[in-house]
DNA sequence: CTAATAAGTTAGGTTAAACTAACAATATTA
DNA sequence: TAATATTGTTAGTTTAACCTAACTTATTAG
């Protein structure tokens, strides 16, 4: 397992995401007609996107995201969105291009930078009402605690479980604001050990991927 | 032979730049150190370089950029230092952060973008006086014809040529402003077929190297 | 002026992301 | 329901960009 989203591979889940909004059923051939590649290619991706566990899928079946999918797709949309919303309204740049560019630079700009930028169109008012910017600030700053490597440290931001999960986190003394380090990853993602609080905790994948991180 | 440059070649041509401006001669191991790469990864690139006329070399010999390698290791460095700054002044992102994301969005920002930022800097006074931003426009809105793929149309924006090569440029008919395609190019980039004013012409490398083209 | 050290090259691999061609499974429609 | 069309998978290649290990050529220091 690598903990990494190539550009190529991100641009699979963005056009999953999409296709996911508006018909029910999202189809290899419908992702390889959007991304202009061959039905083979989208096969192997799709492979390796449920390796990461981002979207589920049997053989011949439809594709869907995963809770985690789901998340690095929005992060994705809103970079692309935002980056897209700057180039047009800032830099007046043609809306083709803005599209073009932002599909590109969504894939490197760090999250600093990000944070930045919605500031600035914050401070200008180019932001639409009907997103909640700050819960975009927060989706862009954190990472699932699922999908981190070994020897990271970060600090709990949010614990996104209810009932019997939320109750048994918080009984392990997993809440928000404590510091956080991914000790060990089993082979396939599960389970995480970590350290929060002084203490050595083992956590199954649908446990960790509740937690979200930001990591410093 | 391809004609584009990947963002990783892109960045073996500004690192070749940056250290011949300080050291006489670039040597292999300086840039294997400089981008964090074993020597044999350095030496292959340069292959690539040397055969698309951007870099000369000779077996266990020094670096040196060509005429076109300067070119285009130029946009590069104004396109990096434009969006620096940017990030740093208008964004007020950390140094580190605008360099590192500077070096990554360089290779996928558009040429209109790259144009709307600058506008950007010049209207709030952002840019340093020392360098002729009316140059670095042109800069990076121009290709050299000698590195054009077949079919690719566009108008002269400069031929950058002096004494008997400008003049034999001139009675062909070669002059800014002109419209011109390019109709076929030899195997080793020579001789180039080009169409401009209805008429065919046949160009020297060298030839088409002076000559300066707006994509359109 | 040799011997050690450094620099550069070559050979052989690996990984990601494509591709084409051939085939298998599923859906559609007559 | 059988034939046809569509969709998805598999196998085998290709290209770019890296790698390590072994080797060759150049440089430098005694
Ligand atoms: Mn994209
Ligand atoms: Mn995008
Ligand atoms: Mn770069
Ligand atoms: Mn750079």
């Amino acid at each position: 397992m690598t903990y990494s989203l190539t550009p190529a591979i991100q641009d699979y889940l963005e056009v999953i995401h999409d296709l996911s909004k508006h018909d029910s059923k999202v189809r290899i051939t419908d992702i390889a007609r959007k991304l202009n590649v061959a039905k083979s290619s989208v096969t192997e991706a799709i492979e390796l996107l449920h390796a990461k566990n981002l979207v589920q899928k049997e053989r011949y079946g439809p594709i869907t995201l995963t809770r985690n999918g789901e998340r690095e797709a929005a992060k994705l949309k809103y970079k692309h969105l935002l980056i897209s919303k700057f180039l047009r309204d800032v830099l007046n740049v043609t809306a083709d291009t803005a599209e073009k560019d932002a599909c590109l630079i969504e894939h490197v700009v760090s999250v600093e930078t990000m944070l930045a930028l919605i500031q600035l169109l914050e401070s200008k008012n180019y932001l639409d009402n009907d997103i909640d910017i700050e819960e975009v600030k927060i989706l862009l700053s954190t990472n699932s605690l699922s999908n981190l490597a070994p020897g990271t440290k970060g600090t709990i931001k949010r614990v996104e479980a209810t009932g019997e999960l939320r109750r048994r986190l918080m009984e392990m003394g997993v809440t928000s604001g404590d510091d956080i380090q991914v000790k060990r990853v089993a082979p396939m993602g599960d389970p995480i050990e970590i350290t929060v609080k002084g203490y050595n905790l083992t956590l199954r994948k649908n446990e960790a991927a509740a937690i979200l991180i930001e990591i410093n």
